[in-house]
DNA sequence: AGATTGGATCTTGGATCCAATTAAAGGAAG
DNA sequence: CTTCCTTTAATTGGATCCAAGATCCAATCT
């Protein structure tokens, strides 16, 4: 496809598309954010007026912005009692990691032969991010990025997707109870060997601290449920 | 929290809570009913104020349906331009079979231990019905219902949870082209296999025969498109 | 003739208004 | 004083109305 003249123009001032944002858009990226980082407890409920006068909109765009939350799966819809935040359920936490175990080891070992060196730098600076900035909200997101980093070479798209998903339901859990647990639980040694071993190549042994990555905090939280739910 | 007297006679009644239906909810379900079976091809767009009146409400109601259907990902809704019946992406079914091949093989062998002989019979059941059936609309969730009936006993709700969705992908594409294909590709040998050996508690050798029955689905659909392309 | 621009028309996005349902508060009867 | 019923306030669901952006087509200029 050539470019048109419209793409030349866009280019040549250096301007994106810039997809007009639409307010239910804004609304529902900035209450799926806060309920994300738990800024937005669970249980807490979400009356679309008083959202409205917050943002300065109508009720219209807010309930939209609800509606897809809930497909998302972030609130509860009730009908004609309104929407809460859902709360995260231990038995989902420990399942979430087990789905991680089946899916990710796939996708590292098929992303690391693609993986450029640029790649390889990107997900290095995002592990001495997570060692400078001590606000556990962004450890969470950091985490996140850091492994999608190493699969993000993987040719299937919807693996990519799907991971993205679930490091998001395990990222809300994890700044909830991070402080709690310690933040050395994130085991940044296992991170670093990670990086090492897709710069060198090493599929299969990257693949094996993955495993032992991912098994060893589904363990360290299903432990913590255990000994919490004997109170 | 006590039942209220409404829930003990709704008890009484043996009736459920028979939560009541939304228009906007049985919009969603209907169009996605009507998109996952064929009957709205790829591409057809679909316009506000025309859906309204075909289900005799306002545009209210189908806007926000056709939200949850954007979440959903079976529509893509641009900006003042409307939405479009999503087409099946020859390389997302390629896709969705790898990743089956990841989940499914864990959720068959977590489920087998736990399977009572009821679960077996209503396995069975759908063999038969598939055999019985000639509709092709109906294979496809005949066969989603068949899988999902051998793992459904796996403690993991949410791995099921997200088997069934792939299997709703899958699904879609299927009952396009298995008209093309031939209704034999869906291996009913395999299939008695698999509950065969589930009912005698053979894990092992039934997940060897269903990795082998979804790596050859895969195969031969992903030779399909080569095929296609090249003409 | 071809391209461009201006406007008419259509479709969606958001605001406002009304109806339906629920939860709660208050009063009457036992 | 408790319990049940009635009434009332609050909140969401749906309808209607207006504004913003997009598409299409014709008129105009090069």
């Amino acid at each position: 496809m050539p470019p048109t003249r419209s793409t030349q123009i866009l280019d040549l001032l250096g301007v994106r598309p810039t997809s007009v944002q639409h307010a239910r858009t804004v609304i529902e990226a900035t209450l799926a954010e806060a309920i994300l980082d738990g800024s937005l407890a669970s249980g807490t409920a979400l009356r679309q007026a008083e959202l409205g006068e917050v943002f300065g909109v109508s009720r219209m765009p807010v309930r939209e912005a609800l509606l897809s939350l809930q497909a998302r799966g972030l609130v509860d819809h009730v009908p004609h009692k309104g929407a809460v935040v859902v709360g995260v359920d231990p038995e989902d936490v420990v399942n979430t990691y087990r789905i991680r175990l089946l899916l990710e080891p796939e996708a590292l070992a098929g992303s690391i032969p693609h993986l450029g060196l640029a790649d390889i730098d990107d997900a290095r600076r995002i592990l001495e991010a997570m060692e400078d900035d001590p606000d556990l909200v962004d450890l969470g997101r950091l985490n996140s990025e850091f492994h999608l980093a190493l699969y993000k070479r993987h040719p299937n798209a919807k693996l990519l997707k799907l991971i993205g998903r679930e490091l998001d339901d395990e990222d809300r859990y994890l700044r909830f109870h991070l402080a709690e647990l310690g933040s050395d639980q994130l085991a940044q040694t296992e991170h670093r060997q990670l990086v090492d071993l897709a710069a060198r190549g090493a599929t299969g042994d990257a693949v094996a601290v993955l495993r032992q990555h991912i098994g060893a905090a589904a363990d360290t939280i299903e432990a913590y449920f255990r000994g919490r739910s004997q109170n």
